[in-house]
RNA sequence: CGGGGUGUGGCGCAGCCUGGUAGCGCGCUUGCUUUGGGAGCAAGGUGUCGGAGGUUCAAAUCCUCUCGCCCCGACCA
């Protein structure tokens, strides 16, 4: 991609009502555009990073058996009337009317849908366990939208739903999307803390946040020092919970080992058992041809908030830090002299050669070298080619690690070997 | 929803108190000169002063109503 060409339009301006990191850096990188209060275009840089993730996670959910749907953005009202939860929700729900006054509303969440697909057409244990997920816009109109695309009011999310035939499989099902997601987060770059937590609006008994440890978190954490040592299957105990389930008397965790951080939730997990199955009267028959209510689970990652989190875990007073996984290109190739022959050569033939197997932004604009290196160091591409009339008249061109801010010069030869 | 702010060119702001031809910086356009950390010179374009009423000879400025946005708190992926 030739960056004369790519719509990323950045900023050296800070805005006004950007407060905060990962707010001010997708400003400022041009990933975000925000329309009203908590709702954003999502630009082609941010585009690009969302894709990334949403590949992480559709792969992570395909190995556990998950199967990817798309529920609707908008649904009858009927469905959250037979579940009791149309007025449960209260203000945060976005509710509408079609031309022919029949009530709608935006999905906030759809366990309903998810249980009324399931209803339809799942009549017998045999068709059973049913895991379902999808990744979608979420519209919650939240009391105080903030921290820029961290709390918004439009977000997209990764929800899904599973079905079991008894608590046993549910449970299992629950520890297989707890593994799943450790090592989702994990994949995205992430260190991710499961904490017990309540359950919230959604109900149940069996509920754990992953919480990304940052400065800027909206939760506050109380953990066991132990858990940044812990196994996988040791996460699953304990470790740490949130301030609401936080009781200095009750905790496990030792008064000794405490460490107290805000965290940003990136994911929830919940077990909830018959909670929709039975209003919504979704049953099958057992082998002895009983009626069963399936036990149930819902599993959130919010996947627009995760491109923030990322940010605030991963930035410097230059800009953007992408982890290698999710970063919306592999390398970028800055020409700091458009006009000398030699650097525009190099830079096309480096171009040439590594976009073959890599995703390379190429930055051919005819500007001045600070706002070039600037940029680059903004929009926090891993790695950096930088091409320069000096060097190259040794056959030099410069690696540089966005991350480390290392600079390594090398012939034009192994900076193509080196991503090849 | 309570408390506090704010709305003036694409962005950031001044002007408002004390009414009198709407201004600055950045960005943008053109040309020349520059080119290793957001350049220099010159020329140029950019506004219903958030909206609606009102007071006045005259309103960005005063009054009333209204809408948007931001920050602090209680809810949530």
């Amino acid at each position: 991609m030739l960056f004369s060409q790519f719509f990323a339009p950045t900023s050296k301006d800070i805005p006004a009502d950007a407060k905060i990191a990962s707010h001010i850096l997708m400003l400022r990188s041009g990933m975000i555009s925000q329309t009203a209060s908590g709702i954003y275009c999502w630009l082609p840089l941010a585009v690009r990073v969302m894709e990334k993730i949403t590949k992480i996670i559709c792969e992570e959910q395909d190995r556990i058996g998950a199967q990817k749907v798309y529920f609707t953005t908008i649904q009858p009202a009927d469905l959250w009337i037979e579940s009791g939860r149309y007025d449960a929700y209260g203000k945060e729900m976005l509710r509408i009317k079609d031309r022919k006054e029949g009530d709608f509303l935006y999905s906030p969440t759809n366990e309903e849908q998810a249980t009324d697909v399931f209803r339809k057409y799942v009549k017998s244990y045999r068709g059973m366990p049913v895991m379902l997920y999808q990744i979608h816009w979420k519209f919650r109109d939240e009391i105080r939208p903030r921290f820029g695309v961290m709390r918004g009011r439009e977000f997209l999310m990764k929800d899904g739903y599973s079905f079991d035939i008894n608590f046993d499989a549910a449970k299992e099902t629950y520890q297989k999307i707890f593994r799943s997601y450790v090592r989702t987060f994990r994949r995205l770059g992430l260190t991710a803390v499961p904490v017990q937590a309540d359950s919230g609006a959604i109900g149940g008994n069996m509920s754990h946040e992953f919480q990304v440890l940052a400065e800027t978190g909206e939760s506050t954490i109380y953990s066991d020092k132990r858990l940044f040592t812990a196994s996988d299957e040791e996460l699953m105990t304990t470790f740490a919970v949130t301030d609401e389930k936080y009781n200095p008397k009750e905790c496990p965790i030792a008064e000794s080992d405490l460490i107290v951080s805000k965290g940003i939730e990136v994911g929830h997990i919940f077990y909830f058992g018959q909670k929709y199955s039975k209003p919504m009267n979704a049953f099958v028959l057992n082998e002895n041809g009983e009626k069963i209510y399936p036990e149930m689970g819902s599993y959130g990652i919010g996947v627009s908030r995760l491109i923030g989190a990322i940010i605030e875990a991963s930035h410097d007073e230059h800009g953007i830090i992408w982890p290698e996984p999710v970063a919306p290109f592999d390398i970028t190739i800055l020409n700091l002299h458009t006009k000398n022959e030699k650097c525009v050569e190099t830079a096309r033939r480096i171009y040439d050669a590594l976009s073959s197997s890599k995703e390379v932004l190429y930055d051919d604009r005819s500007i001045t070298v600070g706002e070039k290196l600037a940029d680059a160091d903004l929009i926090g591409i891993p790695y950096q080619i930088i091409i320069g009339q000096k060097k190259i008249e040794n056959g030099l061109v410069e690696l540089k690690n966005r991350k480390t801010g290392e600079i390594t010069e090398m012939s034009i030869e192994q900076v193509i070997a080196r991503f090849m």
